[in-house]
RNA sequence: GGGCCUGUAGCUUAGGUUGGUUGGAGCACCCGGCUGAUAACCGGGAGGUCAAGAGUUCAAAUCUCUUCAGGCCCA
């Protein structure tokens, strides 16, 4: 039976009472169970990094997936869900060290490797849980008992296995390679951890000059890095540019000669020389410091392409131990790499004017030196953008260091060949991007000098004779090689590193290689190894590759969207996800991203209590388009509660009430379709439209519009038309018909609707559908298949009538607020102007303009001739072109005179004399354009292919009937006050005018009977337990009520 | 610095692929109405340099270019 819910809805109370029900009754497990063996719809989650608590960004990309998998399962699809963790990496060691009080990495190893892993990983605990508990409540179904989880013994044995594969096919490398570095984190970056840190900064860039060995002059060089001068080994020229050799401030300085005008603008200087840069190649300079003691030939001019003419002066300082650029010249040139800078990024005791002095910090002093030895020629501050490391902020170097790599570009074919087959959403992102980047591949740095991560599974043989290098790929692996491996292990370090490994060539002890890897490897190894492949789930594997859909946000493309797409590459050929859906981020109220330091955060667990999970999803996802950024504040979903939540509930509440006062039975007292109200068909026609509609955009993830388009359907079409329309009808005392036939629409959209949005909003949804399912029916709305658009329900006449008759409604109602007759009297009559096909459309559905308009009689006419006559306007141009200075006056006389006369004489005699003092004038029809004005007591108004008039004329009649709602309005307000069932019945007393006494004998009836009163008396000093005193227009009345 | 995305009323947005009557809604605001319909509903009003500029065209919010602002990514 169905039950009489609260009137006001609270969302928290709701949410946490549907919670508790899925619990109880572990529908989540039963949704997966009851499609086993269906199609399978494969989801990957991509793990939060847990190193913070979920904000409002995570909150959308996780309804979204959740949406998408409601979805999915009520259509028929089994949707593995397993939760996953990314757990490893900088950030937890950041927060660990932070806590711990630990300032470097000395710090980290004094105060023991194990016992700091052991705290990162306890660290990340705590977070998970902050995460589990703002998944259920955002009503997120996620397997969160069996998840994934970077850290285990398991999936990192198989993220060996990958790296092993990768080993194999001789994509895994050592080498060196400048990388950007933190020297207080003491790790090199990835190329994501590096694009998160760009800062601008203004820094002095310095014009040094270089003696060359032989001759007086000086080479110009610039730099925007004064310490890496100190291991300076080359200068670099275009070869393909001009250069000058000038005589500038009594001394001879050579550098290009597009450089001139910019930088001795206005300056005198006399060209001594000019030639090609490679004229230059080979010629040797004098070094700025001696502390470099090279082991090859340095110091001399080398030829590069990357040369440009845009800053500086075409002469570039070249230090290969600190620019990528000047990594590969060196390379090519055979130059020593001068590493004069420590780890710490401080430099090393031989450099003794600096030693110890972190560079950055000495470049002032350097700049001082280079000044007093006359080698400066000038300085110029610069404003550029600068990398800084993205946990800790120190300035970052780049620094030639050893690393491991995957070759990712002997890969690039089939990255390319992968990428194209999967679905992108938005598409510009597969060739815009995400495209770009791949086709401009580099290789994969993979490892980093630090603690808590995957280590790297590569051990080298001690014996410098043998130095055999093996790649482990499992942990049965290690176990053979090692001596007495535990057997309660921890593949971390310092486990890993602490183990005896036998060489297997020359039985020596190996030494592992000290790194730990990049922890993007680690999620995006996600999809082999959450299920610890192939070790085990051999079958649950191929089963679920490549996944069909992962969605994160944008942020992700280069991140996670590629290391998946990497891995997979290298390791089967394929893709391992077929569509991804690409979100926008979650900026604040002002457009500006949410961030920790701004404080423009919103907490979602605030939001969840006041507004509630449905209106914060509802919002997400009517919004604005999943790839587009969303503005997130609270008042929006303040909003989106009261508009949308708010309406479906209280529309709900209506249907029930009435539906629980007539014992309403959906098992017996369902009307079929046919028998009912062309508004029932209608408001049916309009839901399956809607229901097809929105099964069109999500197909296309246009996720916003299908929100939009049943947002329509419930507010508009259902809520203020429908149930507008439909209120009188349940008013009937009996249990009539028609009011089943209500009923039992109001039923079937509300069961359609809570079908229709259980993927949208979960819970009040499930609410609904608790009290309205019958017993047949699953126990949880989440166990429903998705609604199916029924075609034969849609009726395009009857929705083509509808749309004319709302319109009709529209234009009606400003018509009569336009001729001043409130809407509680009735009129005589309104005249439908309009063709026979229009007619037919509208004819069965006048009753709903009637009530709306209240009008006693509606007919239909082909032409509005009987209710128009015609008149005169006067032409102005043509008058005024004529008679200039005389028009004004003959207009107002003519302004003065009867219009519709006017016509009559003009059309008859053809002419029309006006009288002026001393003459007639003659005016013609051309002077007038015909107008069409109303009759008397008609009003007139149109819409697209259709006039209304109304006959606007009140007679007695027509007035009793409205002074009788006047007084009806009055007690039901009363009603109201006094806080009356809708069924109670009361007793009525009136003290009014005799006059009006009269009238309202008339519709005593009627009053009574609207009302619910029993007995209606006029006295004169009405009584009741409410008595009031009303101004009705000019008339005054008391009115008293009671029970 | 480069690539991509976005910019429409105070706020949130539709329309933009396919150029074509007066750029359409909602919230908020003002006036009026209706109400046993709620945080509702209905009618009217005010509010727009469609970010700015230029170009193509008979015609530009829509196409092209430039600039500005915000965002993301890359250096």
């Amino acid at each position: 039976m169905i039950k009489s819910p609260p009137q006001k809805y609270n969302p928290k109370q709701v949410e946490e009472k549907i919670l508790k029900l899925w619990v109880e009754n572990n529908i989540f497990k039963k949704s997966i169970d009851q499609r086993e063996g269906c199609k399978p719809y494969v989801f990957l989650e991509g793990p939060p990094t847990a190193n913070g608590l979920p904000h409002p960004g995570h909150v959308l990309t996780r309804v979204i997936k959740d949406l998408m998998l409601r979805y999915q399962t009520m259509n028929g699809h089994y949707i593995l869900r397993k939760a996953g963790w990314d757990t490893h990496g900088l950030p937890v060691e950041i927060e660990v060290e932070k806590k711990l009080g630990l300032e470097d990495k000395q710090a980290v190893e004094k105060y023991g490797i194990k016992k700091f892993n052991e705290e990162c990983k306890k660290n990340v605990l705590i977070y998970e849980n902050a995460w589990v508990e703002n998944t259920k409540r955002i009503g997120f179904w996620l397997d969160m008992n069996d998840p994934y989880i970077t850290f285990k013994n398991e999936y990192i044995e198989s993220v060996w296995w990958s790296l092993k594969q990768a080993w194999e096919k001789k994509l895994l490398y050592k080498g060196y390679k400048v990388v950007p570095y933190c020297p207080r984190c003491g790790t090199a970056l990835s190329a994501h951890e590096l694009a998160q840190g760009y800062k601008a900064v203004e820094e002095p860039s310095i014009f040094v000059k270089f003696k060359l060995k032989n001759e007086g002059a000086y080479f110009l060089a610039w730099t925007t890095t004064p310490w890496t001068l100190i291991s300076n080994v080359a200068l670099a020229v275009h070869p393909d540019e001009v250069y000058i050799k000038i005589r500038y401030n009594g001394q001879i300085l050579i550098f290009a000669e597009e450089r001139v005008a910019s930088l001795l603008k206005g300056q005198e200087y006399e060209i001594l020389d000019s030639f090609p840069g490679k004229k230059l190649d080979g010629i040797e300079y004098e070094p700025l410091f001696d502390y470099a003691k090279p082991d090859k030939k340095a110091w001399y001019v080398v030829l590069a392409d990357f040369v440009t003419m845009e800053d500086g002066t075409g002469i570039v300082h070249i230090a290969p131990a600190f620019g990528e650029d000047d990594y590969n010249i060196g390379k090519k040139y055979n130059l020593p790499v001068v590493q004069l800078v420590n780890l710490d990024g401080a430099f090393l005791d031989e450099v003794t004017l600096w030693k110890g002095q972190f560079v950055k910090d000495a470049d002032p002093s350097i700049i001082e030196y280079l000044d007093k030895c006359g080698k400066l020629e000038g300085t110029h501050s610069y404003k550029h953008d600068y990398p800084f490391c993205w946990r800790c902020d120190s300035p970052l170097l780049y620094y030639a260091m050893d690393s491991w790599f995957i070759a990712m570009t002997k890969v690039q074919d089939s990255l390319i060949k992968n990428n194209n087959q999967i679905k992108w959403h938005p598409e510009y992102l597969q060739q815009g991007r995400f495209g770009d980047f791949i086709r401009d591949v580099k290789d994969w740095a993979l490892s980093r000098k630090r603690y808590w991560g995957t280590p790297l599974p590569i051990w080298i043989c001690n014996d410098k004779k043998c130095n055999y290098e093996i790649c482990i790929g499992s942990v049965e692996e290690l176990r053979e090689l090692s001596e007495s491996f535990p057997d309660d292990y921890d593949l971390h370090k310092p486990l890993v590193d602490e183990l005896i490994v036998k060489c297997p060539k020359c039985k020596s002890s190996m030494k592992r290689e000290e790194e730990v890897i990049d922890c993007w490897y680690d999620s995006g190894s996600a999809f082999f190894a959450q299920w610890h492949y192939p070790f085990e789930n051999k079958e649950k594997f191929k089963n679920n590759f490549p996944v069909d859909f992962i969605s994160e946000a944008l942020d992700q493309t280069r991140g996670w969207f590629y290391s998946l797409l990497a891995i997979s590459t290298f390791l089967f050929g394929k893709q391992s996800y077929n569509n991804v859906l690409t979100l926008g981020l979650v900026l604040d109220k002002d457009n500006q991203k949410m961030s920790k330091s701004k404080r423009n955060y919103v907490d979602p667990e605030i939001i969840l209590d006041n507004e509630g999970a449905d209106a914060m999803r509802w919002y997400l996802f009517s919004a604005n388009a999943p790839w587009t950024s969303t503005q997130f504040y609270e008042q929006a979903v303040k909003e989106t509660l009261g508009k949308f939540i708010l309406t479906f509930w209280n529309s709900y509440n209506f249907f029930t009430t009435y539906a629980v006062l007539d014992k309403f039975d959906p098992k017996k007292d369902m009307i079929r379709t046919e028998k009912r109200q062309p508004l029932d068909r209608w408001i049916l026609s309009k839901f399956n439209k809607t229901t097809s509609n929105v099964k069109k955009y999500i197909k296309r993830f246009e996720i916003h519009k299908a929100a939009r388009a049943v947002d329509n359907f419930v507010i508009e079409d259902f809520s203020n038309w429908y149930l507008r329309r439909s209120r009188k009808r349940l008013w009937v005392e009996e249990k009539t018909s028609d009011k089943l036939a209500g009923y039992s629409t109001m039923y079937d959209i509300f069961l359609g609707l809570s079908k229709l949005l259980a993927p949208f909003i979960p819970f009040i949804t499930e609410e609904v559908y608790q009290n309205l399912r019958t017993d047949e029916m699953p126990e949880s709305v989440h166990l429903c298949d998705y609604v199916k658009p029924d075609e034969r329900q849609i009726d395009e006449k009857l929705e083509e009538g509808m749309k004319k008759i709302r319109a009709l409604v529209e234009v009606g109602r400003a018509l009569r607020s336009k001729i001043g007759v409130k809407v509680r009297y009735p009129l005589g009559s309104a005249i439908v102007v309009c063709d026979k096909k229009v007619e037919d459309s509208i004819k069965d559905l006048l009753d709903l303009l009637n009530e709306e308009i209240n009008v006693k009689h509606i007919s239909f006419e082909r032409d509005t001739s009987k209710f128009m006559t015609k008149s005169l306007k006067p032409n102005h141009s043509s008058i005024g072109r004529r008679l200039h200075e005389k028009a004004k006056v003959v207009l107002s006389k003519i302004e003065k005179m009867d219009k519709e006369k006017l016509f009559e004489e003009l059309n008859t005699k053809k002419k029309f004399i006006v009288e002026m003092d001393d003459e007639k004038i003659i005016l013609t029809k051309d002077d007038f354009q015909v107008v069409e004005i109303e009759k008397k007591h008609i009003a007139r108004t149109e819409t697209e292919d259709i006039i209304l008039l109304f006959e606007t004329h009140l007679t007695p009649e027509l007035l009793a009937e409205g002074f009788a709602r006047e007084i009806v309005r009055r007690i039901q307000s009363m009603r109201k006050e006094l806080n009356l069932e809708v069924e109670d019945r009361i007793t009525t007393e009136i003290c009014i005018d005799s006059k009006q006494i009269t009238s309202l004998k008339q519709w005593e009836d009627y009053i009574k009977g609207e009302t619910r009163s029993k007995q209606l008396i006029f006295a004169d000093k009405p009584i009741g337990s409410l008595i009031k005193k009303w101004k009705i227009d000019e008339l005054d009345a008391e009115i008293g009520i009671r029970k």
